[in-house]
DNA sequence: TTTAAACTTAGCTGTTTACCTAAGTATTAT
DNA sequence: ATAATACTTAGGTAAACAGCTAAGTTTAAA
């Protein structure tokens, strides 16, 4: 498979999950540790890190040791690869429905 | 979970898969039925209808029955889910990072 | 130098997902 | 009426996912 289809896979899969897009939501506030994340979710820390590990992997965050904190930073970047995808495909339809605007138009014109 | 949620979780797992992303984009050319659909792909039918069922429960595609055949089509309004979402994190970090900005411009201009 | 904090690793469980084949139904063509 | 087309349903399997507890490691504080 394309890389850039496995890239499209693991953001669309991680932004499929609602603890997934709250990390992300807060983390628009700015760089959080794991437990300042983790905080409003009641969730064991391990269920809660395999999800910060998705989220890494995917690109839209990304992480960084610090003593004995890992810090975790948005990576606005990878973002743009999602609104590509759907942009590409609105123009897609867009652009078939202003042919289809033109065809109705001529026809219109024709008929009188 | 808030219905909202339950909206971009089916959204978002339905783009998380490269067959269905294939659907969509050969969908914003037109209206199209199960097997043209599947005519691109080498799985088996009941394997690639399960994905148009996904695409289905998202709301980013409908289908009616017509004679034999089902049509499918596109259901742009459902993209704007998925495309607000994105656009509202942006605008958070946005927002910080403009405060952000600010903040470093005040630090310059009173160490002058 | 012990203790506490902040993760991390290992390993387990139930559920969902992605595929398959085989058989069934409904509609259209012959 | 028969046969072919276009799905649809039923049921099975292997792998991935989302959660857990218990036990480890590394760094900082007392």
């Amino acid at each position: 498979m394309p890389k850039y289809q496995e890239q499209l896979n693991d953001i669309f899969t991680a932004l499929s999950d609602p603890t997934r897009r709250g990390v992300i939501t807060h983390l628009c506030q700015g760089p959080k540790t794991v437990s300042e994340l983790a905080q409003p979710y009641s969730m064991s820390l391990p269920s809660f890190t395999q999800h910060l590990k998705v989220l890494e992997k995917s690109g839209l965050v990304s992480s960084k040791k610090e003593g004995r904190s890992r810090i975790y930073t948005i990576a606005p970047k990878h973002f743009d690869l999602a609104d590509n995808w759907l942009e590409e495909q609105r123009l897609g339809w867009e652009q078939r429905l202003d042919r289809l605007d033109e065809y109705l138009l001529n026809l219109k014109d024709n008929m009188q």
